[in-house]
DNA sequence: ACCAAGTATCACCGATCGCGATCGTCGCGA
DNA sequence: TCGCGACGATCGCGATCGGTGATACTTGGT
C-alpha cells in the first residue's frame, strides 16, 4: 500500500467516477483503473463495486476511505512540517467559503496570507449547500478550513471562531405598504412572501430562528444563492427579504427598514476541526485570520 | 513521498544506522540509502546528519519524525480496518511488558488472543528501561500497547487501566535479626542494604515512594532486572528485598514478612494512548483484556 | 599508518507505472 | 429491440523505479 494509490482511490470514491477522478489526479482513465487494482489485490478486497454506469464503495471501501485520508493528511502535514522547518510553508490549504464573504474582507485576508507565504498554494471553494455543506466536508477531511455561518451550537467536532457580524435588515418595495417606516416587527412581516437563501446557508438559518423563536412563520417563495441579487428580486415585486446592508449596493427603489426587538446577527466564522491537530499552512492561516480582526 | 520511504526514513532514524535499518526491513543497505536520498530531494531538505560513524537528525528530520510514525500508523491501521471487515484481524501488534509478567498471567492472555486472532502478529517486548520506557515508546508510537507498573498519576498521554496487583513482602535471609517477626514496620527496615529493579521499574517506584512518604530512607546497593533472581541475592546475603510472593519460588534459606502500616501494593496496568485512536488489533485485545479480569 | 565499520555511488536487471488504443458493458432514448 | 455514448478493464509498449552486489570513500579508534 502506497500513498499514491490511496490518493487515487479516495479520488474515485469522492468522484464515483475512475474518469473524472483521473482528471483531478492528472493521469489518465487507465492509470487509476490498474492502481485502484493493485491496490485491492494487496489488501485482498474489493474496494468498490463498479460498472460502466456506476462506481460505490464496498464495506471494505468504506473502512479504508476516512483512514485513506488521515493517511493523506498525515503526509501532507509530514511535507508541510518538514518545509516549516527548512524554508517556508509549502503544500495546499483548502478553504471553504460562503457565496458573502464579503462580510469577511476575506479577498484582503487571503492576499495578505499569500504574500506572507506564497509556497502555499490556497484551494477556495464555496458552499454549495452553505455553511452546513462547509461543516460537513470539513468533518470529512476534504476541507481544512472553513469560513461559515452557524448560527446556535456548533457540533462537537468543530471549533468556531466568530469574526465579524452584521444585522439582517428588511428590504421592501418602496411602494410597499410597510415602505414608510423606520422600523417593523417580525410580527409586522410574518407570513408574508419572502426572498431568502437556500437553507443550510447561515443568514437562512438566523432568519429561520428568528421567526420560529417568536412562534410567527412566514413564506419562502424564492430561494437565491446570492444574497447581493437578493436586492433585486425584491425590486421586482418578488417578495421581501433580510439582507445585510453590504448586499444592497444599489437602493433605487426599495426601502432598508430596521426590525427592531429580535436578533437578527449574522455572524461569521472560522470553523477548525477539534479531532485532529491542523497542518502548519492552517495554522498559519488561523493566526493571520486573529491578526486581522479588530 | 510514499509509505516505503517514510518507513525506511523512520528505521534509520531508530537505529542510527544504515546497515541495521536494512537489516531490519529485508533489504540491502544501498536500497535504505538510496530511498532517504530520494525523500531528502524530493522534500528538498536534508533530513539526516550522517558520515560514516554517525547517524543524526536535522532540523527538519525531527520535524517529519513524529509525522511519518502518525503516517505510517494511519497507513496500517487502514490496513487492518479493511482486513476487520473482510475477513479477520490482520497486522501486527506491538506490545511493551515488564519482565515480570506473571503478575498477569500475560501468557494466558495473549495465548487466548492468538487463538481469536491468528492473523495478527503479537511482536512483544520487554522494557530494557522498566515501565517508564514503555511509557515513552507508547508516546512514540515505537509501541501500541503497554502493560506496565505506573503508581502515582499517569502522564496526560496515557490511560491506565488496573488488571492485578500484589502486594510486596519483605524478603530476608533467615538468620537475620528480623526473621524471628511475622511483620515489621518500614522504621524497622529504614537504612538497611536492599537489592531492588533499577528505577524506572514500577515496584522500584512503589517501594520508592513508600520509604519517601514515611520520610525515611534505605541503600540500594545492588539493582536486579529480573525479580525472580531477588530470592537467590537475598539468600546469599547480598540484602534484603521487597518482592511479590509469587516471585520466590524457592524459599529455603529466607524469610517472608509483612510488612505493616504502609502501602505496598504493587499494581499492573495495560497503558493505551488517550491522543490518537487504537488500531483494530489493539481494541481487541482491550477487550479480551477486560474479559480476563476477574 | 592501518583497520574495521559504515555510507554513498554505480552498473545491472527485473518490476512497476503511465500512456494510448481498444474491447466489453451498461443504461438510455428512439 | 437496437444503436449509441459514456465509462471501466485490458493490453502492449516505453520510460522509470527499486533492489542487488560490488566497490569507492569516509571516519574514528588503535
Amino acid at each position: 500500500m502506497e500513498l499514491r494509490q490511496l490518493e487515487y482511490f479516495v479520488a474515485v470514491a469522492e468522484e464515483q467516477n475512475f474518469t473524472r477522478a483521473a482528471a483531478r489526479l492528472h493521469v489518465v482513465q487507465s492509470a487509476v483503473s490498474a492502481a485502484v487494482k493493485t491496490l485491492e489485490r494487496e489488501l485482498g478486497a474489493s474496494l468498490l463495486d463498479r460498472n460502466s454506469k456506476r462506481v460505490r464503495l464496498t464495506d471494505a471501501g468504506a473502512a479504508l476511505l476516512p483512514r485513506a485520508r488521515i493517511a493523506l493528511d498525515a503526509a501532507r502535514d509530514a511535507r508541510d512540517a518538514v518545509a516549516e522547518v527548512h524554508g517556508g510553508l509549502r503544500g495546499t490549504l483548502r478553504i471553504g467559503t460562503m457565496t458573502s464573504i464579503r462580510l469577511l474582507h476575506l479577498p484582503a485576508l487571503l492576499g495578505e496570507f499569500h504574500r506572507r507565504h506564497p509556497g502555499v498554494l490556497l484551494h477556495t471553494s464555496v458552499a454549495p449547500h452553505g455553511s452546513q455543506g462547509l461543516i460537513d466536508a470539513l468533518a470529512e477531511r476534504r476541507l481544512d478550513l472553513a469560513f461559515v455561518s452557524l448560527p446556535g451550537t456548533p457540533p462537537a467536532e468543530i471549533h468556531l471562531t466568530d469574526l465579524a457580524s452584521s444585522v439582517l435588515d428588511l428590504v421592501v418595495p418602496d411602494d410597499h405598504p410597510l415602505a414608510t417606516r423606520e422600523a417593523v416587527t417580525l410580527a409586522d412581516i410574518a407570513g408574508l412572501d419572502f426572498i431568502d437563501s437556500p437553507v443550510g446557508y447561515g443568514n437562512r438559518a438566523v432568519t429561520d430562528r428568528a421567526f420560529a423563536a417568536a412562534g410567527l412563520s412566514r413564506r419562502v417563495t424564492i430561494e437565491i444563492p446570492d444574497i447581493a441579487t437578493g436586492a433585486e428580486h425584491v425590486r421586482h415585486g418578488l417578495g421581501i427579504a433580510l439582507l445585510p446592508r453590504f448586499a444592497v449596493a444599489d437602493d433605487h427603489g426599495v426601502r432598508l427598514l430596521s426590525v427592531a426587538g429580535v436578533d437578527l446577527n449574522w455572524t461569521a466564522s472560522l470553523a477548525t476541526p477539534v479531532d485532529r491537530p491542523v497542518g502548519a499552512a492552517a495554522r498559519a492561516l488561523i493566526s493571520l485570520t486573529a491578526e486581522f480582526l479588530p
